[in-house]
DNA sequence: GCAATACATAGATAAGTGTCAATATGTTTG
DNA sequence: CAAACATATTGACACTTATCTATGTATTGC
């Protein structure tokens, strides 16, 4: 993962409501309505947000009739980890 | 860590000039005015995004006459690795 | 087919942000 | 003290963003 990737990451998650979502999906898929409940935001705004997330690849959709299930992507997330732990400090 | 402290940091390396401050900074300390000659921006600038990392708690300063060195700090980093890891993906 | 449901998109707006030029503050040096 | 240097602060500006209301687009169920 490279560094506009990592940072555009890190702006996603640079907003409250956005990295409580990445925490709630943490523990699996979530339909987009069942994340809604949890926030005192409006419709339209948690679709805005999934659309940040999804669109620095953090986050995937699943279309299932009229429900959109949204989960982590595993593979850009363990990508930013790495990314975040190959990040050393001073004394170690 | 909590979630306001991770998102707060999350934002402050969500700008690609931040980011790779952090990076330099991983080398060890710096002074401002080194900092200032690897990147293409003002000095008002470089102090802008100096004061958003050391707001945040990621960077610390240390005044040594005119000269002004940064580093990282190293508990706060820790912390925000242990937040970032321990975010669990769905798989595992 | 129609009403209800789930979600996305469009447009507006207030607040935030990255950047710069200008200026201020403090320090070193001649 | 005066000039030069390193950095911070201020104020302005263009751009972005988080949020809302209103509306559009599918899909489900009666």
């Amino acid at each position: 993962m490279n560094e506009s990737d990592a940072a555009l990451i890190c702006k996603a998650l640079g907003d409250a409501n956005r990295l409580r979502i990445i925490r709630m999906l943490a523990d699996g898929e979530m339909c987009a309505c069942k994340l809604l409940e949890e926030f005192s935001i409006t419709q339209p705004t948690l679709s805005h947000h999934m659309k940040v997330l999804c669109e620095c690849g953090l986050v995937k959709s699943r279309k299932e009739g009229k429900w959109s299930h949204y989960s982590l992507c595993c593979s850009t997330f363990e990508n930013f980890k790495n990314f975040v732990s190959g990040l050393s400090c001073c004394k170690g």
